[in-house]
DNA sequence: TTAGGGTTAG
């Protein structure tokens, strides 16, 4: 009896695919020369593979599960492991937590957790955004006795970080009674940058003696989402310099330096990290895939971003939405359009940062009907309901084509309440069409929305400027004036030489010189007054 | 058993 269970096990383990399992499954229940004892050791070891590993399936673990007599705690714990690892897996009612059903299940069949049992239960709080819950959890942790336990408490430093209460993680992490290990940090580091306080995290990653690859990775990605892309790419060169057989870049450190030379505009360094993939030897897949087209796309090299996009093997919903948005960013609204028509033919479904990209191409290139088409297929078609920042892009549309009353209408409709984006959008077509009367309306309202926002005065002046209502502007200015109102942060753009990324605002840069540029921008400009030089403004 | 990656207008 021994062999034949050894054997079935044997079979399990080098299980290929899911019809293969079912096969063996169903040998295992009919099987009448195997001991029942021995039937719940497969069947556990079955479950496992099917709830776990890639290719299983948690519905057919489930099904496994119900019809299995008396589950013990490893069979539990495989069970709220899948369902907490498990991606999109219900909303986020309390009631449709399977993880949590099934620890209350367990418990009310007298079977205490273990230390396994809880970083899954906390994970579930976690991703599913249990709160209180998970808070109750840490209370179970504690009556249960496994609060030493450092992958209980890693978890918690998690689970707190993630929902803002960022002290206590802070606390959890200082007061750490288990010895703290690198999953620690990291998730104290990841914690604090996913709060913006990238100081504090950078503080945490110098005190590290020993970092790994997601140590390196978090601090580059948080940087980069934190708006300090230089800083990340300097990491990278630092992680360059240390690198080890240890610790290497890998494809996750490829993609987020991806991330920082999209928002850098800085190609050449790009470019090099493309090169480096390939000699790398590491495969790329489709998050580097939409990186590449994303960075190229922004470094304002559409046909590259088109050809990585067209060589990909496999496209998801974010490689297609990526591609679009490059298109609409540079104005070729019917390649969006097309590469629309031709995602759907492909069977990828559209999220709602592809409606974003396909409604901005819209609105750069003045195709309203088109526009409306996509707004309505959005509900309609695709079920995704529009959120605010949809309804600020179809307004968008809407006022650039002067369709002022179709607008207006659009936001009174609106299910929520227009944000300053929304009535932006309305007050910009305005100032495009010279509309004084409603941009005078508009313009007030969004004064008395946002009274500090420079943005919302400049719009009405040149609205007024451009009618010819040069005592307005006047006012205004003064208004600003008495009002201490001018640009915060000037805006900027950024341009790569020789790998080098300079900056450029109006106030100038300490790294550029600009004395010399405001030298040939005056050659420049008294060559075209004595009309040595004609440049062609677009 | 716990930690890390890609798409977003205005």
């Amino acid at each position: 009896m021994a062999n034949l269970r050894n054997a079935i096990s044997r079979f399990i383990e080098e299980c290929k695919n899911m019809k293969e399992l079912k096969k063996i499954h169903s040998q295992i229940i009919t099987s009448p020369f195997l001991l029942q004892s021995d039937k719940f050791l497969l069947l556990s070891r079955l479950l496992f593979l099917c709830a776990i590993s890639d290719l299983g399936s948690l519905g057919y673990a489930t099904v496994v599960f119900r019809f299995m007599k008396n589950p013990n705690l490893f069979v539990y714990n495989v069970m709220i492991r899948a369902y907490a690892s498990k991606i999109n897996g219900g909303g986020n009612e309390i009631c449709s937590s399977q993880s949590l059903l099934l620890y209350k299940q367990m418990l009310s069949e007298g079977i205490a957790p273990n230390c396994l049992t809880f970083p899954f239960l906390v994970k579930e709080c976690t991703t599913r955004l249990h709160g209180r819950t998970g808070r109750s959890i840490h209370a179970q942790v504690i009556r249960y006795g496994f609060y030493n336990d450092v992958f209980v408490q890693n978890s918690l430093i998690v689970l707190y970080s993630a929902y803002g209460t960022l002290r206590s993680a802070r606390k959890l992490f200082d007061e750490m009674t288990a010895t703290r290990d690198l999953v620690s940090w990291n998730s104290m580091i990841i914690g604090h940058l996913r709060s913006g306080e990238l100081d504090e995290a950078l503080g945490l990653f110098r005190k590290m003696s020993t970092k790994n690859i997601v140590t390196w990775n978090s601090i580059i990605t948080g940087f980069v989402q934190g708006g300090r892309p230089r800083e990340a790419l300097a990491f990278f060169r630092e992680l360059q310099l240390v690198s080890s057989d240890m610790v290497r870049p890998d494809k996750i450190t490829i993609a987020s330096v991806l991330s920082a030379c999209a928002s850098l505009g800085a190609i050449d360094h790009g470019k090099w990290v493309h090169s480096y993939l390939k000699m790398s030897g590491q495969e790329s897949d489709m998050v580097i895939g939409t990186a590449l087209i994303d960075m190229y796309g922004k470094c304002g090299c559409v046909e590259k971003a088109y050809e990585v996009f067209k060589e990909m093997q496999k496209k998801d919903t974010l490689a297609w939405t990526a591609m679009i948005s490059v298109f609409a960013l540079h104005g070729f609204s019917k390649e969006a359009l097309n590469l629309y028509e031709e995602m759907k033919k492909e069977g990828v479904r559209p999220n709602h940062v592809t409606f974003v990209g396909l409604l901005s191409a819209c609105a750069h290139s003045g195709l309203v009907a088109e526009g409306r088409c996509c707004f309505v297929a959005m509900k309609q078609v695709h079920l995704i309901e529009p959120e605010v920042y949809h309804y600020a892009c179809m307004v968008d549309i809407l006022s650039r084509a002067a369709l002022f009353e179709e607008a207006e209408e659009l936001i009174r409709s609106m299910p929520m309440k227009p944000d300053a984006f929304v009535w932006g959008a309305l007050l910009g077509g305005c100032q495009m069409h010279a509309n004084v009367e409603l941009g005078e309306r508009v313009a007030q309202y969004l004064v008395d929305l946002e009274p500090l926002n420079h943005a919302f005065y400049v719009n009405l002046c040149d609205i007024y400027a451009k009618s010819g209502r040069f005592e307005d502007v006047k006012r205004i200015r003064t208004l600003m004036k008495e009002r201490g109102i001018k640009k915060e942060v000037p805006g900027c753009s950024m341009i790569e030489i020789d790998g080098v990324v300079h900056e450029f605002s109006v106030r100038g840069s300490p790294d550029v010189q600009m004395d010399k540029i405001i030298g040939v921008l005056k050659d420049l400009n008294d060559d075209m007054k004595m009309g040595r030089v004609s440049i062609i403004l677009m």
